[in-house]
DNA sequence: CAGATTAATGACACCGGTTACCATAACGCG
DNA sequence: CGCGTTATGGTAACCGGTGTCATTAATCTG
């Protein structure tokens, strides 16, 4: 009389996965290999994907590291690939929702890979600022580097991550492709000109002639961009950036506000402003109302960035927005997935959002 | 004939420090070793300020290491040491300025001591959300945690870092001395009541007596807070906070928005508003403008966070402001310095800031 | 000044993985 | 069927530090 075969056999108390997981102890990779009667090396190789293991001695491993919780020490793994597994993300911006969208992009990538973030503000303006960086990324041997703007355009801080031969991203507005001589590196870029095209040919489609616009600091070169774009969404209905009607700001609420006041002082003052981003913007909003000017009655405006701000205040902001949190993600699998180490752009759409901020011109409109 | 003693020993070609400084490589503890003629051990002991190093000994090696310009390898270091050199920084909030600056914060303390800080945002509501922190902290052999509100008060996670036997702190903005078990871990506490009795005493002393309340949610520990600091501060002059005028939000912009049309619909409205948070309070200047009221003319209005916004709205926002970045700062000075490890709490205080969003109650005023 | 005690230093294994290299088994071909 | 290949697994050394414990040098004691 034979019995049917055991589809559910007992683990009997002597089993050595048994035995193990009641020790409570974390695993390491000699465990598993202990474990699974093969060597160390051999699990490593599995770990890393490595092709010449057969399938079968595949599987019997990763079950047991499946059923022991087996993952590899980052620290040790670290040491002897000599990298860790960290991804670095150096700042020196201030604006925090911009650093918060992109760290949560970056993260939506990395999150449950192993790989963590650390983040790296810095001050641009001291001495020690590359020395700084460049201790940061050699000490702690990171895998990659994010860069955001604006030392993303700094050529200093490129060379040395150059030097370090360490991955790199860096995320711009900036295509490379005026007379300037492109900066040759992986690159996740933003099409801040498009997006200022589609405001200015908002603001024209409502009837508006006469556009103030704010620019943002020269060094930077969203700002560059964001002007550039402008001055071509006004050229294509026959227009101009207007001089007289111009300002150069901090993309700072207070320089919005000293540039507003500037432009809306001028004897025959515009219809509309266009403030480089909605900091400016809505300092716009302050000497507007402090004039007694209703927005978008007697003045349109437009911000950029969709800040919180743009939102909330009253009347809310048309501004044009960027996707920062799919930048951030990109920036990250930039670095993660590519094998080759080849640049590599990518290049993300902005969209205008039209709120209540803009109308049309009054029709007996005289300054 | 003796030639005078060199003052300046020509440094030879043979100095093999020079030598070594001639192949540009990274400098190991064992190169330092080398160079002075001791055991890597006791260089070990100079790194880690191992008191029994002779002093002489101690300055020609320090000396070494400051020519060849040696750091110790965190990795390396790490593995033996069984942790790393990273803080994890643990939450589960969309305010993006409050992230930031405690960011700053920790970074004030961390920058140039070696450690680094690693992000960590979380999903609380997750299933695997406390696995995914476990395995985090765990992998990672964190040396410290810093952990922000809301999950600041979550017991399961705070149980989970107990087990693990990582030190952490909390960002709180309760005392514990209310009765509830307090929770026995380090912690940088926050003054919040303080704030909002000060909100109710301006309030209170420029004539209000009829004042809503816009509470966050109850699950947060900060709401708990905010409310029973504004019901003292009420109480001193011998009011109460009255559930007709009061509204639970949930400390954003939208909740705000309808908690303060619930609240000014009612028929005797009140004539202050205050908002545990900024949020909620530009939340209600819609409400007010859209009903046409004036503020601060027809109705006086506080927050709590002093948010970017609440100075670049207009009338800018009344508010109070905790020192996010001091208490960041401190959460770090309490996982670095801290020889003992026993639980340790600092407070913070509140401080109200008076804008343009509060004014006498007008002379004749009806509902 | 011998012997005991203490301070300073070094030898060696180890943290938990990896690579370099060698040994064996399986396979193809003339 | 012998031999060169290719697949697979093992061994030892190594990544760059630290812990343990033994050893040597310095100081103390009677």
């Amino acid at each position: 009389m034979t019995l049917p075969p055991q589809t559910q056999p007992v683990k009997s108390a002597a089993d050595p996965v048994e035995e193990f997981l009641k020790r409570r102890k974390k695993a390491t990779i000699n465990d598993v290999a202990a474990l699974a009667r093969v060597s160390k090396k051999t699990v490593s190789r599995i770990i890393n994907n490595s092709p010449s293991v057969r399938e079968e001695t595949r599987e019997a491993v990763n079950a047991i590291i499946a059923r022991i919780g087996f993952r590899p020490d980052p620290q040790a793994r670290g040491l002897a690939f000599r990298r860790s597994f960290l991804l670095g993300l150096i700042y020196d911006n201030p604006n925090a929702q911009y650093i918060v969208n992109m760290q949560m992009g970056i993260l939506d990538k990395v999150r449950g890979s192993g790989i963590e973030l650390v983040v790296h503000p810095c001050d641009k303006t001291s001495d020690s600022f590359l020395e700084e960086i460049r201790d940061f990324v050699e000490l702690q041997r990171l895998s990659g580097v994010i860069l955001l703007p604006p030392i993303a355009e700094n050529r200093q801080l490129i060379q040395v991550l150059e030097e370090l031969a360490v991955p790199f991203v860096r995320i711009t507005a900036r295509h490379g492709d005026d007379n300037s001589p492109p900066i040759k590196t992986s690159q996740v870029v933003s099409r801040d000109r498009m997006g200022c095209q589609q405001a200015a040919d908002h603001l024209v489609s409502l009837g508006h002639r006469r556009i103030g616009f704010i620019e943002g600091p020269h060094t930077y070169a969203s700002a560059k961009e964001r002007r550039q774009g402008f001055a071509e969404g006004l050229k294509a209905h026959g227009l101009d950036i207007d001089p007289e009607i111009t300002a150069e700001g901090a993309y700072s609420f207070e320089s919005g506000f000293e540039a507003g006041q500037k432009i809306l002082s001028h004897p025959d003052r515009p219809t509309a402003i266009f403030a480089s981003n909605d900091e400016m913007a809505i300092g716009v909003y302050k000497v507007a109302l402090q004039m007694g000017l209703s927005v978008p009655g007697d003045l349109s405006i437009i911000g950029f960035d969709d800040s919180p701000l743009a939102a909330r205040v009253y009347p809310a902001l048309t501004t044009v927005r960027l996707p920062i949190r799919d930048m951030g993600r990109m920036a990250a699998e930039t670095l993660i997935d590519q094998e080759d180490h080849r640049k590599h752009t990518t290049v993300f759409d902005a969209a205008l959002v039209v709120r209540d901020s803009t109308a049309p011109v009054p029709k007996n409109f005289k300054p």
